[in-house]
RNA sequence: GCUGGUGUAGCUCAGCUGGUAGAGCAACUGACUUGUAAUCAGUAGGUCGGGGGUUCAAUUCCGUCCACCAGCUCCA
């Protein structure tokens, strides 16, 4: 007999080599049938494991990380059995659990249509039905490559071809099915109880796009239908709330089949917001000592050479011209970014130490010729305005410099109510893809390891990511999720050792020498186009006062009221405030619904009643009717809730 | 760029296997003078994303181009 410690700390005696789901039934039925992995000893292990000798043992059901991990791996072999059952000549590819769900990509002729969705989710419940066993093996490198070359599973051997020399080769059978797999996986399909196939797409092998396009079915499971239908329900919701389709709706953005991909046409609603932040931003920065220029859109392939946009960002860039005469003719080029043109500045004249930190910030324009397939909403598109900025600092004022650029930024989302809502990368270069960059290797640890020290000392959390940086140095990048879930740059904030030597850039040091100064590329509020996006679906189009385009719209009950009406409209503009008038010959519920839908932050209603106090009956798109009140008595409340910015 | 889906009135959408289109909302006109999320009636609006092909006939079938959407980051 062994003694088994369970969580709450109590303790059962089971023979040595019970299995840790017949522990389970030992302790609750409702347990057992619910567990999907389970802890021995803090190891995640599988429920068909053997217990040999005293242990700790905690039972894992799908609320658990690696649970849910585990119960949607075990839905995708299922996946992939169903599409091996019905169709031929099928290699599978991997199949991993995602963050919501799961997918596996398949080599398959032809497409899947939501017609074989269908079909093959039938099967996936014929399999769960079957209740398969589900076994795990191991085979030696040698008898693993046999096997999967005898089952023409040519992805699986690649696969292991590239599992290093000591890691075990474990494989999964459920019924006739077998996959390679490190697991950990359920037990039996027939634990599997709601799953749905979402969607079908192509992705290449291994991510490459030299490699062969797959196709890849995604979809999702949980332990019962219900939550199954909440997080389908969920998925529904966030498509209300997507940028594009409220950006439309709301009259924000268009875009028109004859001007081109990615170059949307912001309307008066939409290019009001942006202005709003513009004058937040470019005042915010003035208040930091920032000091803004205006350069040009377009240069000389002369200028990108020296900044080596022209070696290594040539693609992202438009060109007017041939690009392959650059070197007999001028050939010009709409910026991708404004670096190269904000140091010009700097080079005007002699720089001494004293003259540093120098911060040039800019609203500026740019234009990157983005793979058609990339473009999406106001989210990646080919032209758009960034919040930019260039530091220009010894290396003793990097830190402190660097540091005042993350409390911008941060001032910024806190301001806009987004600062909860992202996650920080230090995105570093990829040292096996050394072409991509420019630099030594020392000069990149260096400096990476500079960024490090920084990044570590201000105490933020963050996530590395290899292969991220910019050409010419390290980033941090300040990112955040659409309501699809796809991660987005909102805000940069990059260390340069490069560039300003490549355009001779120096300053006078104390002691007389000629110095480079470090460059800190930096954005506060990211590109406008993109933030606006993440605020339309933050706020699902119901903006902050002081950011919606229409604050306030008057309203009189009658005709009799219109001049009162407009007459609180004037006084409101007077103000500042954005208040416009309808005075139309409709009903006040008509006019009421209009602005409520539109997303207006205040409606007032006038009819005699308040005509006769001086009075505005006030109606917030928040709380409803709010009552009436003295007509100064609301300017005053709007004016201090935009004044506050408050969120 | 690649994979898949989509494109019909300003907007949201209907239109089965080919016989040149329809609804609701919006717009316009009129009536109603209205108290907090849709008053009623009428009118007008479309070379069915663009060019092409097949056909007696194409919104419908084929091909091509354009645009929009999702995915191509999660690595047994």
């Amino acid at each position: 007999m062994i003694d088994v410690t369970l969580k709450d700390g109590s303790k059962i005696q089971v023979e040595k080599g019970t299995s840790v789901i017949e522990v389970a039934k030992m302790i609750s039925h409702g347990l057992a049938r619910n567990a999907v992995l389970a802890e021995v000893d803090g190891v995640v292990t599988e429920l068909g494991t053997a217990l040999d000798k005293d242990c700790t043992l905690n039972i894992l059901t799908f609320d658990s990380e690696e649970g849910k991990k585990a119960y949607r791996h075990t839905t995708s072999h299922i996946l992939a059995q169903a599409v091996m059952r019905l169709y031929k000549d099928v290699r599978l590819a991997i199949g991993p659990a995602t963050e919501n769900g799961f997918y596996y990509d398949f080599d398959i002729d032809g497409t899947f249509t939501s017609e074989d969705l269908v079909k093959i989710e039938e099967e996936m419940k014929k399999i769960v039905s079957e209740k398969l066993p589900i076994e795990r093996f191991v085979l030696p490198r040698d008898k693993a490559i046999e096997y999967m070359n005898e089952l023409g599973e040519t992805y699986k051997v690649e696969l292991i071809n590239d599992l290093p020399e000591d890691a075990e080769i474990s494989f999964y059978r459920q019924g006739e099915f077998v996959d390679l797999c490190s697991g950990p996986h359920l037990d039996n399909t027939g634990r599997v109880k709601a799953f749905k196939l979402i969607q079908t797409a192509g992705a290449y092998w291994r991510g490459d796009e030299k490699n062969k396009m797959l196709k890849r079915i995604y979809g999702t499971s949980f332990p019962d239908k219900k939550l199954l239908k909440e997080y389908l329900e969920k998925l529904e919701e966030a498509r209300k709330r997507d940028h594009n389709r409220l950006g439309r709706e709301l009259e924000l953005f268009t875009t028109v089949d004859y001007i081109g991909q990615g170059l949307p046409i912001m309307l008066p609603k939409g290019a009001k917001i942006l202005q709003i932040l513009q004058r937040f931003v470019e005042d915010e920065e003035e208040k930091r000592g920032y000091q803004i220029t205006k350069t040009p859109f377009m240069a000389k392939s002369d200028l990108y050479k020296i900044s080596q946009h022209w070696y290594h960002y040539r693609d992202g860039m438009f060109i007017i011209g041939d690009p392959e005469k650059a070197d007999e003719e001028e050939v010009l080029a709409l910026r991708p970014m404004t670096c190269p043109f904000q140091f010009q500045a700097y080079l005007t004249k002699t720089r001494s130490y004293r003259d540093l930190p120098i911060r040039y910030a800019e609203t500026s324009t740019l234009f990157r010729n983005e793979s058609s397939g990339e473009m999406h909403g106001l989210i990646r598109v080919r032209q758009f305005t960034i919040s930019e900025g260039h530091l220009i600092v010894t290396p003793s004022q990097l830190e402190e410099e660097f540091r005042d650029c993350l409390d911008l930024a941060t001032f910024m989302l806190k301001t806009l109510g987004l600062h909860e809502d992202v996650f920080f990368r230090f995105s570093k270069w990829d040292p096996e893809n050394k072409e991509k960059y420019i630099g030594s290797p020392e000069e990149w640890e260096n400096v990476q390891s500079a960024m490090k020290t920084i990044l570590d000392n201000s105490g933020l959390e963050y996530t590395e990511g290899v292969g991220e940086a910019a050409f010419y140095g390290p980033k941090l990048d300040i990112q955040i999720r659409n309501v699809h879930g796809k991660e987005d740059t909102l805000i940069t904030i990059q260390i340069d050792f490069q560039l300003a030597e490549r355009f001779g850039m120096v300053y006078v040091d104390r002691d007389g020498t000629k110095k480079h100064p470090y460059i800190i590329h930096r954005t506060s509020i990211g590109c406008y186009e993109r933030t606006l996006a993440l605020l339309i679906e933050k706020y699902a189009g119901a903006f902050p006062t002081w950011l919606a385009p229409v604050q306030v719209r008057v309203m009189p009950i009658v005709e009799k009221q219109a001049d009162y009406c407009a007459e609180v409209v004037r006084k409101l503009k007077a103000l500042g405030v954005r208040a416009e008038l309808d005075d139309r010959n409709e009903k006040i519920g008509y006019r009421i619904r209009e602005a409520q839908v539109e997303k207006i932050p205040y409606m007032l209603v006038a009819g005699d009643r308040e005509l006769e106090e001086g009075k505005v009956s006030v109606r917030s798109r928040k709380q409803g009717e709010m009552g009436s009140i003295a007509v100064d008595e609301f300017c005053r409340m709007i004016k201090e809730e935009i004044d506050e910015k408050r969120i």
